[in-house]
DNA sequence: AGCACGCCGACT
DNA sequence: GTCGGCGTGCTC
């Protein structure tokens, strides 16, 4: 008698672990497969996992029923399984969310189908028209239907009979029912033969046209690149490459490489808006072997790109951080570009990060991971430092063309001149001139707004919390400051405490105050707006650049979108509007995203012939984010940042896990939290010397303890090895989910929570 | 997650 | 009496 043990396809941490089946006697089944098994009183999906002819001991064999049958398609390769369950540990979620996210063909749903066991001509049927009207029209439905057969669900409705009834016309053997799976996916991709992926079909490597020179730079990037590659062994490598460096010339060189050697990889970059461009560059070159991966593809693109895949013929993914899941035979390649970016984060379970995965499937795979930036994270920096990852840099722009020269402007000398325009007179200034010259502007204004802070605007102190350092959040709700961290609550000031002024104002300025702040000194410019609301339809991003790059705009004012990436020769200044608006976001890597988002920002200007200049609008000029992106020096930022986050005792030098459990009911998450308090305590390690290497805190209201009428308390863990933390979490939470009086409380895992 | 079971109040 | 709301328990 032979066992498989099944992952069951259903979103609950209870069942989230193998159940085992029998396989019934001439069921061809093997591991990965898809198989439909009964689980109490329905049928679900479940991937097999294993296959063995004993049970463990748990495991009754009078409790054992039998799988009921297979589904059709491809199944999911052991390698992707492996994947999940890596995930799911380290990110805390159940291995069902995470086998949906690496394997995303295994979408769809189980449903009970009605089907009528004779044909509308037959006698017996026939006779039912003239003996028992009521069964014939219970049939009839059925025959009127498309497939001759209906879910359970809607036959109910059509037909206007109860369950018992319908099990009734079972019992007498007019129907048939059957569990069926139903993919969102097109037939054509569901169906797909059962198999192993393919193996890579030989591509079709086109001559690039246009291939550059590279600089000495870029080639001895690539040269190490390269050798990493033939060693065939994991590695991670970081270029580090000033904007204008031309570190898409280096992709484009190893990519090739990989390729040329019978290989395949991914490229990811951090939005949607960026693969087409990107995808253009490459397709001279890749053409059929090429796909563009990301989440907002219509399915039925979706499913082209996973038959090609599948099928072998793709050597190069390009796409945003679900591609990073391609399934590419032979993979040997994964590059993440502005690997800094936090959208390589999913903020959905899992909650993983691209990096990480990338990571993972070239330790498996003994292949490359190449993570590009101008402004590495501190993480990767410092992991480069430490020679965990092969540091690989570029310090001159292609063509050896300056850095911009970026002026940093004092806001509050604005205001002691008496301006209290949004624009210091500097960049009023600056703005004519490019005006009158036919040149352009971008203007930034990072417009996050919803977190509002307390400044004086006469000498820039902003109000902080006395134990974390971090900017109070104003809360118009009962007039109060209070910490987005620790909880800590003040009234605000009327006047400024370090300078006694009366300016105390709470910060939260808009693109759209920007555009009309232009439009009101020139009236004559011509001004474009991108951000979130004027991108909201479809194409209207390409609409807003396109207009901008004909140069039928001649100031583009926009958010952050507006900083990555793009390249308009006649932009010859760049002014950021506010610059403490980022840096005083409630969050301690406020700091690190403001040095980034400058240092992108600055990089805006100046990549052509023409010089370009930068200016930064700020209260706060002395500030390190600011003063180190003006002077494009990512190091003395990187240091100096490192320092500070290890005296604060903040990430990379200790990590959080936050568990956040949310119910309706006040009672039971309070009961939730002490319950699920208790199950990590049961697991609590203790050193030699008694210490514990993880402290759990809580549990305690969240910041905000009610939020969509669901109440909402958290217990969260810290500790430094990130590893044994989530491993602690992980065991933690699987012993409370085996508790009762914990149903319907929801849990929020966050690794590493940033903000709220 | 779904579904059944069992326990209570308030209806034909 | 019994219909149905909801809290509890179970799923190989």
């Amino acid at each position: 008698m032979l066992f498989a043990e099944v992952l069951v396809d259903v979103a609950n941490r209870r069942l989230d672990h193998g159940f085992h089946y029998s396989i019934p006697r001439g069921m061809k089944v093997k591991k990965g497969m898809r198989v439909i098994v009964p689980l109490n009183y329905r049928q679900v999906q479940g991937i097999i996992v294993n296959i063995s002819d004993t049970l463990p001991q748990e495991v009754k064999v009078e409790k054992v029923k039998p799988i009921l049958k297979t589904v059709d398609g491809i199944g999911v390769p052991e390698e992707f399984i492996e994947l999940a369950l890596w995930l799911a540990e380290t990110t805390i979620c159940s291995v069902g969310q995470s086998l949906h996210t690496v394997w995303p063909l295994l979408k769809g749903k189980v449903e009970e189908w009605v089907i009528p066991l004779a044909s509308k001509d037959d006698e017996d049927v026939q006779a039912l028209k003239i003996l028992d009207e009521e069964t014939y029209q219970a049939l009839a439905v059925l025959f009127r239907s498309r497939r001759k057969a209906l879910p359970m669900s809607t036959y109910l409705k059509r037909s206007g009979l109860k369950k018992p009834q319908v099990e009734k016309l079972v019992k007498e053997g007019w129907l048939r029912l059957e569990s069926r799976f139903t993919s969102i996916l097109p037939k054509s991709l569901a169906t797909m033969k059962e198999g192993d992926l393919g193996s890579l079909v030989e591509p079709t490597v086109h001559e690039l046209t246009l291939e550059r020179q590279l600089t000495e730079e870029q080639e001895r990037a690539y040269q190490e690149i390269q050798k990493a590659l033939d060693e065939k062994t994991h590695k991670t490598m970081l270029l580090h490459g000033v904007t204008g460096s031309g570190k898409t010339e280096v992709y484009y060189r190893s990519i090739t490489h990989v390729v040329e050697q019978g290989g395949s990889a991914i490229l990811l970059v951090p939005e949607i808006s960026l693969t087409s461009q990107l995808a253009r560059v490459f397709q001279e070159r890749f053409g059929e072997n090429l796909v563009v991966l990301h989440s907002s593809l219509q399915p039925r693109e979706k499913a082209k790109a996973w038959q090609k895949m599948l099928s072998g013929q793709i050597s190069l993914v390009i796409g945003a951080r679900s591609a990073v899941f391609a399934p590419l035979p032979n993979l040997q390649l994964i590059i993440l570009d502005e690997e800094h970016e936090t959208a390589y984060q999913q903020d959905e379970n899992p909650k993983y990060h691209a990096r990480n995965i990338a990571r993972k499937r070239m330790a498996d795979n003994q292949g490359i991971v190449l993570l590009g930036s101008a402004t590495p994270s501190l993480e990767v920096y410092g992991a480069a430092q430490k020679g965990k990852v092969s540091l690989l840099t570029m310090d001159k722009r292609v063509a050896e063309r300056p850095l911009p020269p970026v002026e940093i402007v004092d806001m509050r000398e604005e205001l002691i001149r008496g301006n209290r325009n949004i624009f210091s007179l500097s960049l009023q200034g600056k703005i004519k001139k490019v005006l009158e010259r036919g040149e352009q502007a971008m203007l930034f204004l990072n417009r996050r707004g919803y977190a509002t802070f307390v400044i004086c605007r006469e000498c820039g102190y902003v109000v902080r919390c006395q134990d974390c350092d971090i900017s109070l959040t104003y809360h118009t709700q009962g007039h109060i400051m209070r910490c987005h961290y620790c909880n800590h609550e003040e009234v605000p000031p009327r006047i400024c405490p370090e300078c006694g002024s009366r300016y105390i104002r709470f910060f939260g300025q808009g693109t759209q105050q920007v555009e009309e702040g232009i439009k009101g000194l020139y009236p004559e410019a011509r001004v474009l707006r991108l951000d979130f609301d004027t991108t909201r339809q479809k194409g209207a991003y390409e609409e807003i650049l396109g207009k901008f790059r004909r140069q039928e705009g001649d100031v583009l004012v926009g958010t952050q979108m507006m900083a990555k990436g793009l390249d308009f020769p006649n932009v010859t200044l760049v002014g950021v509007v506010a610059a403490d608006q980022m840096l005083n976001l409630p969050d301690f890597r406020a700091r690190e995203r403001t040095f980034q988002l400058l240092t992108q920002v600055a990089g805006r200007a100046g990549r052509s012939k023409k010089p370009g200049e930068v200016v930064f609008q700020t209260y706060s000029p002395l500030d390190r984010a600011i003063q180190k992106a003006s002077l494009h020096d990512y190091k003395g930022f990187f240091w100096e940042e490192l320092g500070y986050r290890k005296v604060r005792n903040y990430p990379p030098f200790t990590h959080v896990i936050r568990v956040t459990l949310l119910h309706e009911k006040e009672e039971r998450v309070i009961k939730g939290a002490h319950i699920l308090a208790r199950s990590l305590k049961e697991g609590i390690l203790y050193q030699k010397n008694g210490n514990t290497p993880l402290d759990i805190l809580g549990p305690a209201p969240a910041v905000l303890p009610r939020l969509k009428n669901e109440f909402r308390w958290q217990v969260s863990v810290k500790g430094k090895d990130l590893n044994l933390l989530r491993k602690f979490l992980h065991e933690g939470v699987q012993r409370y989910s085996q508790e009762t009086g914990i149903s319907g409380i929801k849990l929020n895992i966050e690794v590493d929570p940033l903000g709220l």
